[in-house]
DNA sequence: TTAGCTCCTCAACTTAACTTGAGGTCAATA
DNA sequence: TATTGACCTCAAGTTAAGTTGAGGAGCTAA
């Protein structure tokens, strides 16, 4: 199956609710491209809006366009190898794991009958926790 | 028990990793506070260091300063209302959610057979449904 | 054929989060 | 007393990730 229908930018910006000016500037930094050109027209595929959602995700991530770019060609493939790829992912999940005792810090923090919140030891601990991951991870 | 101890901005950024002229640019922001002076020289207390670790941690998880000196005073005191804190804590829940489906694509495309492996079915449900929870947080 | 769209390029501007640098204070040591 | 080291202030510079705006192209409908 092919991909047959087309898409003009702003057709691409308002499926994705990302700004036209945004995607001049992913093609610039070499994240998307256009399948043509019809006359000075950019012409899209459908799949960018894949790729659009895959940008996004790996944004949240805490990835930089860079390095999205260094992971994904502009036409959608994937670009790195499988050992960086579970690298990445082994980052992830430190940051997941960091988020999540943030996660239950803040709920602790939310019912601690406390008077100083932060002062509680359990939310103490829990700092101290997402700290030392985060630590581990810098080496 | 009072924090007895005291500490020069040099040690501060030592103990926490986070350069000096960071810690200025944090004060100016209202984000930490030196308990007192000693010449012009700034005196922080023991807890500066906690504050760091907790600023750090918020960043992580997508809170920029503005937000987090709206969370936190200067001296390391909570700010904000428990319904704000079980809001933020909802809003770090969903985000948890989609880098856990990041992560599973990454693993997922890391063993994958297929070609193209960002074609893979499994691969592009996984990106869509994290993309799902993102579009029902904007709202 | 003139007006109205949607698109184009390219350069300059913006914001957040820092960093760098110049010039100065102050206390402790040589 | 002179130098060193750690600190100070304040202004300017930097980088990432966009956004804004000026000036122009090309189709389409009145």
């Amino acid at each position: 199956m092919k991909n047959l229908k087309q898409l003009e930018i702003g057709n691409v910006s308002k499926e994705s609710g990302v700004p036209v000016s945004t995607l001049h500037y992913y093609e610039k930094k070499g994240l998307i491209k256009p399948i043509s050109r019809k006359g000075l027209k950019r012409v899209y595929g459908q799949n960018v809006l894949e790729q659009l959602s895959l940008i996004a995700l790996a944004k949240y991530a805490g990835f930089t366009l860079q390095e999205i770019s260094l992971m994904f060609t502009s036409s959608g493939r994937l670009k790195i190898k499988r050992n960086q790829l579970l690298e990445k992912a082994d980052t992830l999940k430190i940051t997941i794991e960091r988020l999540k005792s943030m996660h239950k810090g803040l709920i602790h923090v939310a019912n601690c009958p406390e008077k100083d919140q932060l002062n509680c030891p359990k939310f103490k601990k829990l700092v101290k926790k997402a700290h030392l991951i985060q630590k581990r991870t810098k080496k």
